[in-house]
DNA sequence: TTGTATGCGTTATCAC
DNA sequence: GTGATAACGCATACAA
C-alpha cells in the first residue's frame, strides 16, 4: 500500500502512443481526424491507448499547423444582463457539441468597441466572432480579423438601404422585429388603449432605434399617434426613474412598451409600488425578448418574443456553413418575432 | 478613386515586422515580451511597425512553444443563473485586464462533471481551470489537467475534516458562511420567529449542504428547533410549489431561510400572490447572493451576501500566483459573508 | 492504407 | 544587448 500521492499526469504526447501501438506518429493524428483514411482496427487502438496514456491532441499546435482554432469569440458588453447569459449558455453547448469552445470577451460598459481589444482577440485566432454589441460596424471587426468571418446581428426596416455594401464579406443574422411588435400594438388596440409610451432602450444601439422606428412606423399604419419616447438604457434602475417621471411630469399612458423585459419589470415596479396604479387595468406594459422572468408570477409579463433556441441553431449554421467555405460571399439567416399573451396587457 | 473592395488583410508574421525594422526575427518576439532585453527606442521602433501591419504575436505558436495559453477554463452548469452570469462577467473583465481570457464550458444539467468534457477541455491547454460545480471533487478536475491547477471553491464547516488530504495539488477559495447567516438568524430571532424553514438548493450541491448545516448548527447553538426542510433546486418554480405545499400541507412557519435569491424570490411570489400572504407581516424570507435582483422593488429581499468583487479579486489572485509558482503547495483565499437588510424580515 | 519529410509562428537556449 | 538555432506537437503533401 502507497499513500504517497499520486503523481501529476505526464503529458502524453502522440509519439507516445505511437510507440506503445507500435505505428508511427501520423497514425496517431489519423486516428483522431475523422476524415483520415486508416485500418479501423488500427484506429481502435490507438484510440484505446490513447485514452489509457490520457492523451488528446494538442489544440495549440492543431491550430499552429491548420489554421483553426476551435475557438468561437463571443464578445459582449454584458453577460449578467439575462438575454444575453442564455444566448451564451445555448450557443456554448450547442458549439461544445459540435467540437467548439466559447471564448468570451467584454467590452466596456460604454459599447464601445475598442480597437485594443480586437487585436487582443485577433491573438487568439477565433475561427469565428459574434458580437451581440449591435452598434459596431462589422468593418471594425473585418479589419482586426484575418480568418474568420465576423457574424452580424442586424435587424432590417424594410426602406432602409442595409448597412455596407459592397465592403469586407461579413455574416447576418437578421431578426424581422414586425410580426411581434404588430401583434402587441393590435392586442393593445383591441383593450382600447390610444396613448401609448415607448420605454427606450441605449439610444445608439441598433436594438432600440430599429425597435422604434418599427413601432413608429407600425403605430402609424394602424392610425395612432407617434409614441411618447421614455429615456431608458435597456436597464431596471433607468426604467423605473422614468416610469415615475412619465406619470408625474408628462401625463402618464394608457400603455409602456418597453425596449426589453428588464425594462419592462422596472416600469411595472414603479407603477404598481411607488404610482400605486394596477397593472393592467390602469396600465397595459409590453416587454421584449421573453426572458425567463417574464413568466414569474411578480412580473407575469406580456413580451414579444425571440425564438432563442432557433437563434442560436441560425449562428451555428452560420459559423459551420462558412468554415466549410471560407471564401463564400456573405451568409444570411433570418428569423422573426412573436408576441407572448401573458397578464400585463387587458 | 478606387472603389474596389478593401483586401482582407493578411496575416503578418514576426518575420515581416523583422525584415521592416531591420532587425531579427527574435528582437520581435523581445519587443512583445515585457521582460526581454531589448534596447528601448528599437522596441519602440518594432511596435511601431508591428501596428502599422497589424501584427500580433499568434497565441497558438506562443503557447505550444512557452506552455502558457492564457486561457482560463470556466465550468459552469449553468450561465444564466444570475449569480454564476455575475461572476463570469466580472472574472472577465479582470482576467481581461491581466492578459488572459476565460474559456467557457457548460456541464450538463445534472451536475456531472463528465471525464468527456474535461478531456475535451484540457486539449485547449488552460492555464487554470475554475470549476463553480462545487460537487466536483477536484483529483477528478486533477487527473485531466497536466499544466493547470485547478481552483476549488469550498464552503468549510469547522470540525468537518477538510477534503481530500493528501492527494494532488489544488488551490482553494474557501467561503465562511457563519458571519452572514448568523446575523440573519439573529435578526428573525429579534423579531420573535421561531418555526424557520430551510428552502433547500440541489441536495448533492456542496453550497447547499455547507449552508444548511451551519444554518442548523447556529439554530441550535442559539436555542431553536431545527428548521423545516424544504425540497429545492436552487430555481424558481421548484421553489415556488415547495412554498405552496409547506403551507397547505405542512403546517406553514413563520420565515423561509432560502439557499438562494432565486428560490427567495419563488417563495416570496408563492406567499403573496398564491398563498395570500403578507410579507414580512405574516411570513419573513431571507435569501442568499445579493444578485442585482434583491434590491428590485417587487422582492426587496434581506439575504447573506457574498462580496463578489472580492471573490473575483481572489480568484484571480489565486491565478496569478500559481502561474508564478507552479510548484507552490496548496494556495488558499479565504472569504465572509454578511447581512444585507432589507424590507423582507420584519 | 501507410510512413517520411516538411512547415506552422513563436519562445528558449545558447553563443557572441 | 543581440542574433543564430533548436525545439514545441501536430497535420499535410507526397511518395511508397
Amino acid at each position: 500500500m502507497s499513500d504517497a500521492p499520486e503523481p501529476r499526469l505526464v503529458r502524453a504526447t502522440a509519439e507516445m502512443v505511437a510507440e506503445r501501438a507500435n505505428v508511427s506518429r501520423v497514425a496517431v493524428s489519423r486516428a483522431f481526424n475523422p476524415g483520415a483514411s486508416l485500418r479501423a482496427d488500427k484506429r481502435e487502438l490507438i484510440l484505446k491507448i490513447a485514452r489509457e496514456l490520457n492523451y488528446f491532441p494538442d489544440r495549440a499546435a492543431r491550430t499552429l499547423v491548420s489554421g483553426r482554432s476551435h475557438l468561437i469569440g463571443v464578445i459582449v458588453p454584458d453577460v449578467c444582463s439575462y438575454w444575453e447569459s442564455q444566448e451564451i449558455d445555448r450557443l456554448t453547448t450547442a458549439l461544445q457539441d459540435e467540437g467548439f469552445a466559447t471564448l468570451l470577451f467584454k467590452t466596456r460598459t460604454d459599447y464601445s468597441m475598442d480597437e485594443q481589444l480586437l487585436a487582443y482577440m485577433r491573438g487568439y485566432n477565433p475561427d469565428s466572432v459574434i458580437a451581440f454589441v449591435e452598434n459596431v460596424k462589422p468593418q471594425t471587426l473585418t479589419r482586426f480579423l484575418d480568418r474568420a468571418v465576423p457574424i452580424y446581428i442586424d435587424y432590417p426596416h424594410p426602406g432602409e438601404t442595409p448597412l455596407a455594401e459592397p465592403g469586407p464579406v461579413f455574416d447576418r443574422l437578421n431578426i424581422l422585429q414586425r410580426d411581434g411588435i404588430e401583434q402587441a400594438i393590435a392586442l393593445l388596440q383591441g383593450y382600447g388603449v390610444k396613448r401609448i409610451a415607448y420605454l427606450s432602450g441605449k439610444t445608439k444601439s441598433r436594438a432600440n432605434t430599429a425597435r422604434e422606428s418599427m413601432l413608429c412606423t407600425i403605430m402609424a399604419e394602424r392610425g395612432l399617434e407617434p409614441p411618447i419616447r421614455m429615456v431608458g438604457d435597456f436597464g431596471y434602475e433607468e426604467a423605473f426613474q422614468s416610469t415615475i417621471d412619465l406619470f408625474k411630469v408628462f401625463g402618464g399612458a394608457e400603455a409602456i412598451f418597453a425596449a426589453n423585459d428588464v425594462s419592462a419589470f422596472g416600469a411595472l415596479d414603479a407603477l404598481r409600488h411607488e404610482l400605486g396604479l394596477r397593472v393592467p387595468e390602469d396600465v397595459s406594459v409590453v416587454g421584449f425578448d421573453d426572458i425567463a422572468q417574464a413568466h414569474w408570477k411578480s412580473y407575469n409579463l406580456t413580451t414579444v418574443k425571440f425564438d432563442l433556441e432557433a437563434r442560436v441553431r441560425a449562428l451555428v449554421r452560420l459559423i459551420l456553413r462558412r468554415l466549410n467555405e471560407p471564401d463564400a460571399p456573405s451568409l444570411e439567416e433570418t428569423l422573426t418575432t412573436r408576441l407572448v399573451v401573458r397578464g400585463t396587457v387587458g
